[in-house]
DNA sequence: CGGGTGGTAGAATGATCATTCTAGTACATA
DNA sequence: TATGTACTAGAATGATCATTCTACCACCCG
């Protein structure tokens, strides 16, 4: 892995955990095992920059994941279950150390940073599509099916932030319960 | 309005726009016209404890204000539409500036400032309880009450973070569609 | 060989920020 | 009036942080 890799994942980890704002970019250097000169090198705007090529990277890798789980899985509903049932491991065996890495640094920096907000909508329209894309091939209207994708991806983070808040992941069993019967219903 | 109320209101404002990382006390203190030492006075640990007493005190009175939109309407999935509306109509008016004065810095900061995470937490679950009860009173049990009651909350969060991000406010539209048929199912 | 390019290195810099300090004011109660 | 308490005032402080700067290395192309 190249120091332009493991800067934009240290920066992806430690905004999950931290925030944009609490993120030191001494402590990204440090996990990136790389100078700062290296980090300006490869980002002339600084944080700023890698924090949006981190939320934009890390973005477009989960979108495909989702794409994969989607047409691995014998309905969009089940696949549901499986990105619901990762993100409750996920928090579990961190111990609710972790957010979404584009939901936490979008939430906080959305009034501020319009470059990390854009970023993070641009991603979010991506797994709307992607979820609206897998109904219509079960034969839903597309309106239908665009509404009912911004409700899943809207539940999904959502049950992420509850979850994470309250150490309590029974938010996002039972976020996926109502979930899975709207994607079922039709 | 008293220095103390003042200064927590700046802050919780400020958090909503900002979140905590990017607030600077020095903004806080100008917009509550309160000096420093004021400042320190009423909160001698300074901007963490200010932080964690605006989420508990706007906290608190939402959940008042939810527990009497869920009394004053004819059923809980009106309420859901109220209150939904509500958060569509202010994300409209305020062009999408602010978020959630709970969520947004809960999100940000529960990995880093565990004070902030648990007043969040204590929120969320009186959340969660005025809706539980809400349904318990139509006759819902109370495992199914609490249950719809987490997934509604965990909706309502996740709806108001993407509506934010993206600046389109047809993910609390449409996640309302769903969240009143959950609510009126039963 | 020579010189240019892409990247590494990390100490120095300067700005920003939360906090502290010293000095006060207002207003009680005795 | 005296004395203590609650609070206001804002300049000074010291730590932290992103960023810049100068030097250096490795490698390729002429």
């Amino acid at each position: 892995m190249d120091t332009r890799e493991r800067l934009v994942e240290a920066m992806s980890t430690s905004l999950r955990r931290r925030g944009y704002g609490s993120t030191a970019m001494k402590d990204v250097l440090v996990e990136a095992d790389a100078p700062a000169g290296s980090m300006y090198h490869h980002f002339p705007d600084g944080k700023q920059q890698l924090a949006v090529v981190a939320v934009s990277e890390v973005g477009r890798s989960n979108t495909e994941g989702l794409i994969a789980t989607i047409e691995g899985a014998p309905s969009v509903a089940e696949a549901a279950v499986a990105f619901y049932g990762a993100l409750r491991d996920d928090m579990e065996s961190s111990e609710f150390q972790y957010g979404c890495p584009i939901g936490v640094p979008t939430t906080e920096v959305a009034f501020v940073l319009d470059g990390v907000r854009a970023a993070g909508a641009e991603v979010f329209a991506s797994w709307v599509d992607a979820i609206s894309n897998g109904l219509v091939r079960e034969g839903w209207s597309p309106g239908d099916a665009e509404r009912a994708a911004r409700f899943v991806v809207s539940a999904y983070e959502g049950a992420s932030t509850l979850a994470r808040a309250t150490h309590d992941s029974s938010y996002i069993r039972d976020t996926l319960t109502f979930v899975h019967d709207v994607l079922s219903s039709d």
